[in-house]
DNA sequence: TATTTGTTATAGTAGTTATATAACAAAAGA
DNA sequence: TCTTTTGTTATATAACTACTATAACAAATA
């Protein structure tokens, strides 16, 4: 499993890092039940500070994506009921969509991206 | 035209006004040639600094949205030629649809949302 | 001329991001 | 038992961002 931090983004490392196991967890590519490396190997392997990994898993675990314990590590657990509602989903696309009607994109478009991401996640 | 703040909100303030305006010009409750209050103006009816309205304007012209000049103040203008093109606006999507496949909801709910949030734009 | 416009400058406070070093308790394995 | 590994917590520091405050400028309008 690779992590590919751009460090000239302007985006937070720990978001980063954080989008990219939920990308995993999309996809399949991480499955419940799996574990993640621990936060002082990971960040060995990125390159960062350990409280930088330690930060994205505290994350993780509050928005219901791993469990975290200190023999396991932390490893895959979707929790169904802490996850973000539909509203909150809403919100996080209304801006995207925005812009794109902004360009004059036409809905058909949108939902042809829609179903290219959600393609890009069928990998496993 | 009414811009509501939450000033409790993690989301930066200039952040938020920069989505707001986006939404009104998505909805068409703001045209093109359409002016903006001065930055004085708004910042004065919404509480809020000066430099906070006027960097959102910075971001919003840099976008491609709106023009800015001495005496005509802020201009809704939407530059096709600048605006985010369509792999920054699958980067966007890329998150929420992720979050979503993770909670296991439906792609037919996905496309669901995206209307409901296209309709919601369909008020002008 | 006085006002309004965005723009720029400077400065201060507060919070965030990432780093570094260190230590702790709990569990696992040798 | 001893060592290692795990997440967790505590401090401290540097750099950056967000927001505010005050002030001034040039350009155009009324």
């Amino acid at each position: 499993m690779f992590y590919r931090i751009n460090f000239e983004s302007s985006e937070a490392i720990y978001v980063q890092l954080c989008n990219q196991i939920v990308y995993n967890i999309a996809s399949g590519e991480l499955k419940e039940g799996e574990s993640l490396p621990s936060v002082r190997q990971l960040a060995d392997t990125i390159g960062i500070n350990m409280h930088t990994v330690n930060k994205a898993y505290a994350i993780l675990r509050e928005q219901g994506y791993i469990t975290l314990d200190k023999h396991h590590g932390a490893v895959i657990a979707v929790d169904m009921n802490r996850l973000i509602g539909l509203s909150e989903l809403s919100d996080s696309l209304r801006v995207a969509v925005a812009r794109a009607l902004c360009r004059n994109i036409h809905p058909d478009e949108i939902h042809m991206l829609v179903d290219d991401i959600i393609n890009e996640f069928k990998v496993f």
